[in-house]
DNA sequence: TCGGCGACTATCCGATCGGATAGCGGACGC
DNA sequence: GCGTCCGCTATCCGATCGGATAGTCGCCGA
């Protein structure tokens, strides 16, 4: 089994390789940031499973996924990342992705799961996908579906009119949400909302 | 020597527990969020480092750092980040902090410098201060002074004249800064603006 | 001495926000 | 059918925000 494992943290790439080699017969390469990643998929022998972080340099976001599964032919490859939100894992999945790995795992669970995906299963924590949301957060169990929707809005910095046309409802009614979700989370206005929300790792 | 390692990933933590305990006398406990390692540092006897991370649950950036140093009495504390900043090394250096450590580091060389700010010394990577200068990060090096501050009275949620109020200018001034500021960082709003600064982990 | 520059203040305006109040229509339960 | 929620819409209002323009003051250098 060749591994590449493409992250711009020394001692996360430290760790797996120990870890991998130490657990059976995985053979691993490395690169610190994207262009080398890319560079190695190119060059040799295809690897059975390529992990890539999210944030390392040249990698800019999801298209660095999107790019590097266009480049590497068939082979499978799998996001790792330390900033993990659902959203993110939601389309990485769609895109193809073997897996998504976030850094909260621990090493034993990262090392199987890299075992699992090298297999040629796809990967995703189930205490990430499953639970269609609800008995999660302590925030989010408050909260109703549409003020969850406008919370998302917010996140993102949307105006109420622009979060109105997203949801197909109009201002007014946004409006009323946030009154409500203000009130419910305790804030003033919507940047603190904005924050409370990103302090829970919503969205 | 105890050590304390609170980091939301459990990878790292997983790691380091490893590293440290294999390489000489430490005696490690951890934590995965903020409150967890406040609620250790109060109880028992103190650690002789703490190592935190600047981007885990309930650690407000930077004053996560003030707030855990006030509180540990004379246990050393150090920040450890995989989205490393020189100005927040700096930040951290000068208000006392043990260390600052990037995730970019090995694993070798972090062990190394655990044990190094263990026996009281500061430390911080050499190519991290030397590094010249510019096309540092992002944010941060690209703001004045005043906009810092005024992006920190974003990032806590404050109207533009409790703004005002806290560095005792007037609201105009305050409009002023937050304009030329959303032009530098490419925002549009107030809540933008907070989710960038807390992206780039400042404050 | 003067000009210029940078930090700050002021005023005006349209848009948006935060909050209160009220009305509508459909989906129940009976 | 009838009442009653519930989700959504609407309107009004004062406060704040985002942006443009202009004026003041102190300081530095020519």
């Amino acid at each position: 089994m060749r591994i590449l494992i493409a992250d711009d943290h020394d001692l996360l790439r430290d760790t797996l390789v120990a870890f991998l080699e130490a657990a059976s017969g995985f053979e691993t390469e490395t690169a610190a940031d994207y262009d080398g990643a890319i560079a190695l998929m190119e060059q040799g022998e295809p690897f059975d499973l390529v992990l890539l972080d999210l944030n390392m340099p040249g990698m800019n976001g999801i298209d660095g996924l999107e790019r590097a599964m266009k480049i590497g032919g068939d082979q499978r490859v799998a996001l790792i990342t330390g900033t993990a939100t659902r959203e993110i894992a939601q389309q990485a999945l769609d895109l193809g992705a073997a897996g998504f790995l976030p850094k909260t795992l621990s090493a034993k669970s990262l090392v199987n799961a890299v075992r699992f995906m090298a297999m040629g299963e796809q990967y995703v924590p189930v205490d990430f996908m499953t639970a269609k949301e609800e008995a999660k957060h302590p925030l989010a169990e408050k909260l109703a579906e549409r003020e969850m929707q406008v919370l998302k809005g917010l996140t993102e910095g949307k105006s109420n009119k622009e979060i109105a046309r997203d949801l197909d409802l109009t201002e007014p009614t946004i409006k009323l949400y946030l009154k409500t979700l203000y009130r419910k989370i305790d804030v003033n206005n919507r940047t603190q909302a904005a924050l409370v929300a990103r302090e829970a790792g919503l969205y």
